[in-house]
DNA sequence: TTACTAACTAATAATGATTATCGTTACTTG
DNA sequence: CAAGTAACGATAATCATTATTAGTTAGTAA
């Protein structure tokens, strides 16, 4: 992503964490992370985790998604593709093709779709930024 | 979107957040939206904007997009289209089109992009939803 | 016009996800 | 081993949002 000022030591917790997110095809929250891990490290702190999942994104290890309402959600693989959000149990999956005229996509019904691009604004890059 | 409950009756609160929402190119959050209804209203309450805000994007009559962090920005263009979020300055902007192969948009730098689909998934259409 | 009532509002308390703080633990290098 | 410090666990604080409550407004019908 941007720089990365890389971790300066390895943590039992942090790898947990990211052996959590490598092995579910889910879009797991800090929540569903936070219980996972648990399970091998059961005096793990919530505050552990949230501190990982951002330190790990903004290191450009995971990818964090903004999908829902008020929720953050996280992503092993970081190459850009494309995700549906179910309206009705709320489950992030990925999608194998990006086609905006479709109003179905592997199976799925779609009501509308998002494509936000992520960068840094002409205005902020004549700023020298 | 889908089914659309209208209002039953009109509210000058809620005209006058529609009016700010169409009269700006950005993609404001609510607190933004009540510094400006205030200026015509000033006593409205924020509890008012966060209702109508909710309440429109429920019946399709706005957008409500989740770009950034823990908070929702609201567009008046409900159809389709792609938005540009810049990290330095926080700006959203529309982009005039969707190519996800380029690094530049409109003069703006990409660092990455993001697609979601928004819907009902395979699993939920089969039990009858 | 007046009474009725659903829908709306302002004010404020509650919620819930996330972030910050702070004392402690445990690498790591001399 | 000891000093320095990254990362942790526990918990308090923050902040956007939602829910609640009591009061007000607008449509309707007698």
């Amino acid at each position: 992503m941007n720089t990365v000022p890389t971790f300066q030591r390895k943590s039992i917790q942090r790898d947990a964490i990211l052996e959590v997110l490598a092995s579910t095809k889910r879009h797991p929250d800090a929540i569903w992370v936070y219980e996972k891990v648990k399970q091998q490290i059961p005096n793990i702190s919530l505050g552990t985790i949230y501190r990982n999942l951002s330190e790990l994104s903004k290191n450009g290890m995971i990818l964090e998604l903004h999908a829902k309402d008020n929720v953050k959600n996280y992503d092993f693989t970081v190459s850009n593709h494309a995700h549906f959000v179910c309206s009705s149990c709320g489950s992030i999956t990925d999608v194998s093709s990006t086609d905006n005229t479709v109003s179905t996509i592997d199976g799925n019904h779609i009501d509308y779709m998002s494509v936000m691009y992520y960068g840094v604004c002409k205005d902020c890059l004549k700023t020298a930024n």
